[in-house]
DNA sequence: CAGCATCCCTCCGGATACTG
DNA sequence: CAGTATCCGGAGGGATGCTG
């Protein structure tokens, strides 16, 4: 066995980690990857990645973000430690959210995924093209 | 703006594409991304990464997935066109699911992020236990 | 062995209305 | 402006039983 398959070998070793529990929380890498496969998560930081937004302008930027989801997915990204959220005290108040370091560490891994998708979609659309034509 | 700030927009731009439709299908890369955002499509892609594997094979490297969950996700992942479903005649019949090359391509950009996950999920952790230490 | 069918339930996420 | 609170429908997904 090679190095890389070994490599490959090992994350998903990783990735399985506590399947036997079969509690999601005991897999390191599956939860931590669960908390940025939201609908929303990707979109925002990849916003975010680009300078930091205030709550109305992120609505803006995004339109078709119920604005529920839009509080929900930022806390749960502040939570993870990728969003910065700062209140400035001014009347009425604004709140400012931007990306922190460990936030931009991860919109980098984030991003190549984002971008493949970007490159390839259409030889996707075209395999489900094909499938649902065969029926 | 330089170079990389200008990918970034780019990139935004077309991953809001079809915000204003409200359509999640009239975006590509959101929807080509949602594909593999689903709960078991990562880990079913990097074991299939490894090597090709049969139906009750995944179900004993998986345990905690339900039955139709696996035969729901490979379908998925066959209809995108990341997985080739081989059936061979043999009594009792059996089946192997490997990935294509388009699998491969965009397991190499999932990968990375698999890998972020791995090493950064201290920190992801960590930054957790203390929002919600902070109440 | 490799599924399909059915039941059932959780919870994601949208719509709407209200507040500091 | 930047949220909370409440209601609610539908998709996601688990458990169980049956088939070629």
């Amino acid at each position: 066995m090679d190095a890389r398959v070994s490599d490959l070998r090992t994350k998903l070793e990783i990735y399985r980690a506590g399947s036997n529990g079969g509690n999601l929380a005991n897999c390191p890498v599956r939860d931590v990857v669960q908390g940025v496969f939201g609908r929303w998560s990707a979109l925002l930081v990849s916003a975010l990645a680009e300078r930091p937004y205030r709550f109305g302008e992120l609505r803006r930027l995004v339109p078709d973000i119920s604005q529920r989801m839009l509080t929900q997915t930022l806390r749960d990204l502040q939570r993870d430690g990728y969003v910065h959220r700062e209140v400035f005290p001014t009347k009425p108040p604004s709140v400012e959210y931007s990306l922190t370091d460990l936030g931009r560490s991860m919109h980098g891994a984030l991003n190549v995924l984002l971008q493949w998708a970007g490159h390839n979609h259409g030889d996707v659309r075209r395999a489900r093209a094909r499938f649902d034509a065969a029926g």
